[in-house]
RNA sequence: GGCGCGGUAGCUCAGGUGGUUAGAGCGUUGGAUUCAUAACCCAAAGGUCGGGGGUUCAACUCCCCCCCGCGCUACCA
C-alpha cells in the first residue's frame, strides 16, 4: 500500500462472448476504465490496458445450441461484434485479446501446473451426472428437470429461469439430459480444488485490514461478506469438452474452471501485447504509447515488479472472482503481485428496471452505435454523469437527451462556438493577442489554472462522475466569463479588449480540448483540429498561453447537435417492443413432458382441499405452514408461497393438493402433502382452486 | 432468517476522521442579455437528510431497534 508505483497495468473486465453486451456494462467497468488509462497516459504514466474476450465456459456450448450452430461459430460472432463497438466507442486498450488464442491455453496451463506442482490444489472424487448415451459428464446447464422449488419441468441444474432459484444438478426432480434427453446416472469424477479457507488469514490481513481505507465501501462490504461467511474450497475443472485441457495425464475429458482461465486471460493479453510488438506483427495489439523499445519478457513487469500497480475495473458482479479468487492463485502462486484496487461499480438500472440482454430490456451497444452511429461521446457523457459508483444508478432516454441538449450542446458545445465565431468575426479567424489584463480576467485565468487538477484528483480517487461535473463546470466558467465581459459589445469602441477576452476564452477552449480527452475522446479530437493544437499533456492544462496571438483557427463545425423529442420517443418505443418481442418468443417455452400411462395418472391422489390455518414459519421468507382439511384428515403442509400469499388471504380458500405424496421434514416440520400452484411467467404462483365451492376432499382426476 | 450495500430537494446524485444558514446538475419560477445550436449568465423557491430511540455542548455524519430497495445465502416436495 506504501509502495511507489512506477507502472500500471490496468485491466478491464473480460467481456463474456455469448452474446451482446450492454450499456450497463459500459457504465460498470468500461467507460471508467478508459476515462482512468487515457488520463494516465496524458500525465506521461507507464501503464497497459487489457481486456479481451472470455471465450470459455459452459454458456458458450449452451448458446450454441440455442442459436444451432457452433461453439467455435459463436465465440466468433461476438467477439467481432464487441470488439467492433469497444472501437467504435473509443476504448482505447492496447490489446483486446480473445482467450481461446493458443498463448492463452499455454498461459492458463502453465498457471494450473505451478499451482499443482506445489501441491496447492487438492484432488477430490465426487458424484456428478453422466450421460451413458453421449459419454460425457453433463455441466450444470446441460441438464434440465423439474425444479423443487416452483415445479417449472425445464428447470437447468444451476438455476431455475422461471422462479429465478439456483440450483444445483442433485435437486431437480426427473432429470434429463439436453443432450440425449435420458435420464443422466451419477458417476464418480474427480477434480482439482482451490481450497480458498486455507487463505483465509491472508485475505484477512490483505483485505480486511491493508484496505479498509482505500477501496470502496460496496466492493469491501462484498469481500467481508464473503470472508466471513467461511470460504470453501472451489472446483477449478470441469468435464467439459469446451475450454482449456486440463494438462495432466489422468484428466481426459477435463478442462479449466472458466473462471480460472478468464482472470488468467489478462496475464495472457499481456504477454500477447508484447510479443506482438516485438515481432512486429500485430494481430490484437493496439498499443498506445510507444513500445518500440519493449522487449518479448517485458509483459513480466506489468504482473511480476512489486512497484506496479495492479487496478481491475468490474462490475459488481464479479467482485468475489477479482477480490477473493484470482488473488487467491496471485498470491499463492508465489510470482505474481496483487491488484491494489478494484474499483467496482453497482448496477445501472434503465427505465425503472434492471437491464437483462435475456429479458430484452437493454440498450445493446452495437443497438446505440446503429442508432447513434455519430455519438459515442454522446453516450459517454450521459453514462460518465450517472455512473453507479456508491450505488445501483439509473438510465433513461429522457436523461440521456437532457445531458445532451443541455449540458453538451447548451454549456460545453455553445462556449466553444461563441469563441469560435467571435473570433471568425472579428478577427479573421486568427488567435487575437492579450493586451492589459483586468481583474475579470485574471479571476477566469486562476480559474482555469485550478480546474486540470481539480479534475484529476477526483480521477486518482475513482470519483469519475465528480470529475466530469468539473469538467463541465470549466465550460461554464468560459461562458460566464464571456456573460460578464460581454465583448459583442465592446467591439464597437475597444477592439484590443475584445482581442484581449477572445484570446483568454479560446485559451479555455484550448485547455478544455486537453482535459476532454479522457472522457470523450473523440470531441477532444475536434476541438483540437479546430484550434489547431497538436496532442498536449495533461500538465498544459491550465495554461493561460497555450495558443500563440496570431495562429490560424480552422473550420469549427458544432461539437454536438441537438436531439429531438422525435428521436428519444422512437428510442422508448423500440424498448418496448423488444421486450415484448423477446416475451413472445420466449412463450412456447415449455414442451411436454414424457408421455405417461393412465395408471401412472392415476398414482397421483389429487384433491381439493381447504386451508384452515395459515401462518408464517419462523426465520423462512418463502414459507407458510399450513393446516389442510383434506376430507380424509386436517393435516400439516409447509408450502413456499409466504412470498406470494399472505397467511390471512388464503386462509378459507381451496386449493389443489396432492395428498398420497411421502412426507417430509421442512424446517423441522413434516409437510404432508403439496399444494399445487400455476408459476406465471413472471415466477409469480396462483392458486389452482376449482370454479365452485366443493366438498373437501373431493377427487380430481 | 443471516451477511453486505443503499434509502439526502420534483428527478439523477455528492456529502474523509460528528461542528456556524445540508450541496451539485437537471426541472420549476423570476430577472438580465443577444456573440451563440431560443443557447448562455444571474437569482429565487424547494429537503422533519427512511422512521424511532440513544451517546454528545453539538449527528445527515457514531451506537441500538424498526421499515423499504438491491445483492449473496438458507428453508420451497
Amino acid at each position: 500500500m506504501s509502495t511507489t508505483f512506477t507502472r500500471y497495468t490496468v485491466t478491464a473486465a473480460l467481456p463474456y462472448a455469448n452474446g451482446p453486451k450492454h450499456i450497463g456494462h459500459l457504465a460498470g467497468a468500461y467507460i471508467p476504465s478508459d476515462v482512468y488509462v487515457r488520463y494516465l497516459r496524458l500525465t506521461g504514466k507507464d501503464v497497459i490496458f487489457v481486456c479481451g474476450s472470455d471465450e470459455h465456459g459452459t454458456a458458450i456450448p449452451n448458446q450454441a445450441l440455442k442459436e444451432n450452430t457452433t461453439s467455435k461459430a459463436i465465440i466468433d460472432k461476438y467477439d467481432a461484434l464487441i470488439r467492433d463497438c469497444f472501437n467504435k466507442l473509443g476504448m482505447s486498450f492496447d490489446i483486446y485479446h480473445r482467450t481461446s488464442e493458443p498463448i492463452h491455453h499455454q498461459t492458463s496451463q502453465e498457471f494450473f501446473l505451478a499451482l499443482y506442482n506445489k501441491g496447492l490444489l487438492t484432488e477430490e472424487v465426487s458424484e456428478q451426472y453422466f450421460d451413458t448415451e453421449a459419454n460425457v459428464f453433463l455441466a450444470d446447464r446441460y441438464i434440465v428437470g423439474t425444479c423443487p422449488r416452483c415445479g417449472n419441468t425445464n428447470a437447468y441444474g444451476d438455476q431455475c429461469e422461471n422462479c429465478g432459484s439456483t440450483l444445483s444438478p442433485r435437486e431437480l426432480i426427473n432429470p434429463r439430459s439436453t443432450l440425449s434427453g435420458k435420464t443422466p446416472v451419477l458417476r464418480e469424477t474427480k477434480h482439482w480444488y482451490l481450497p480458498l479457507e486455507r487463505y483465509e488469514p491472508w485475505l484477512r490481513d490483505w483485505i480486511l485490514k491493508s484496505h479498509q481505507q482505500d477501496w470502496k465501501p460496496n466492493v469491501y462490504g462484498q469481500c467481508k461478506s464473503w470472508i466471513e461467511a467461511g470460504l470453501q474450497p472451489r472446483a477449478m475443472t470441469r468435464d467439459l469438452d469446451w475450454g482449456i485441457k486440463v494438462p495432466l495425464p489422468d484428466a481426459e475429458g477435463k478442462v479449466l474452471y472458466v473462471w480460472f482461465d478468464a482472470p488468467v486471460g489478462y496475464i495472457s493479453a499481456t504477454r500477447a501485447l508484447f510479443e506482438e510488438v516485438t515481432s512486429g506483427n500485430l494481430k490484437f495489439a493496439t498499443p498506445r504509447s510507444d513500445l518500440s523499445k519493449a522487449k518479448k519478457e517485458d509483459w513480466k513487469k506489468y504482473w511480476q515488479a512489486e512497484d506496479t500497480r495492479l487496478i481491475h475495473f468490474i462490475g459488481k458482479d464479479n467482485i468475489v472472482f477479482h477480490c477473493i479468487i484470482f488473488p487467491v492463485m496471485l498470491h499463492t502462486s508465489g510470482e505474481f503481485i496483487v491488484p491494489d484496487n478494484v474499483p467496482a461499480n453497482e448496477f445501472m438500472n434503465l427505465e425503472g428496471d434492471k437491464m437483462s440482454t435475456s429479458r430484452g430490456w437493454s440498450i445493446e451497444m452495437h443497438e446505440y452505435l446503429d442508432d447513434f452511429p455519430d455519438k459515442p461521446d454522446v453516450l459517454r457523457y450521459a453514462l460518465l454523469t450517472n455512473l453507479p459508483e456508491a450505488k445501483d444508478s439509473e438510465f433513461t432516454w429522457k436523461d440521456f437527451q437532457a445531458k445532451n441538449n443541455n449540458e453538451l450542446v447548451a454549456i460545453l458545445g455553445n462556449f466553444v462556438n461563441r469563441a469560435v465565431v467571435l473570433t471568425q468575426k472579428y478577427f479573421d479567424n486568427k488567435v487575437p493577442s492579450q493586451k492589459v489584463l483586468t481583474e475579470v480576467d485574471k479571476k477566469a485565468l486562476e480559474e482555469l489554472e485550478l480546474y486540470p487538477s481539480k479534475i484529476a484528483s477526483s480521477i486518482e480517487a475513482f470519483r469519475f462522475r465528480e470529475a466530469t461535473a468539473n469538467l463541465m463546470d470549466l465550460a461554464r466558467v468560459g461562458n460566464k466569463y464571456l456573460a460578464e465581459t460581454e465583448p459583442w459589445k465592446l467591439a464597437k469602441t475597444d477592439m484590443d479588449r475584445v482581442g484581449t477576452i477572445l484570446n483568454i476564452a479560446l485559451q479555455i477552449a484550448a485547455s478544455l480540448a486537453i482535459v476532454t480527452e479522457p472522457f470523450l475522446p473523440f470531441t477532444s479530437r475536434k476541438l483540437k483540429n479546430m484550434l489547431g493544437v497538436s496532442d498536449l499533456a495533461w500538465s498544459d492544462a491550465g495554461n493561460g498561453a497555450l495558443l500563440k496571438a496570431g495562429a490560424a483557427l480552422n473550420e469549427a463545425p458544432l461539437l454536438f447537435e441537438k436531439i429531438e423529442d422525435e428521436r428519444i420517443e422512437i428510442q422508448i418505443k423500440k424498448l418496448i417492443d423488444k421486450k415484448r418481442a423477446v416475451e413472445v418468443a420466449q412463450q412456447p417455452a415449455e414442451p411436454a413432458k414424457a408421455e405417461i400411462s393412465f395408471d401412472d395418472f392415476s398414482k397421483m391422489d389429487i384433491r381439493i382441499g381447504k386451508i384452515l390455518k395459515a401462518e408464517r414459519v419462523e426465520k423462512s421468507k418463502k414459507l407458510l405452514k399450513l393446516q389442510v382439511d383434506t376430507g380424509i384428515d386436517v393435516r400439516t403442509v409447509m408450502s413456499g408461497i409466504a412470498e406470494h400469499f399472505a397467511p390471512e388471504v388464503v386462509i378459507g380458500k381451496q386449493v389443489t393438493i396432492l395428498v398420497n405424496l411421502a412426507p417430509r421434514k421442512i424446517m423441522g416440520v413434516e409437510s404432508q402433502g403439496m399444494i399445487l400452484m400455476a408459476a406465471d411467467k413472471d415466477g409469480s404462483l396462483k392458486m389452482l382452486s376449482p370454479s365452485g365451492e366443493v366438498v373437501p376432499g373431493s377427487q380430481v382426476s
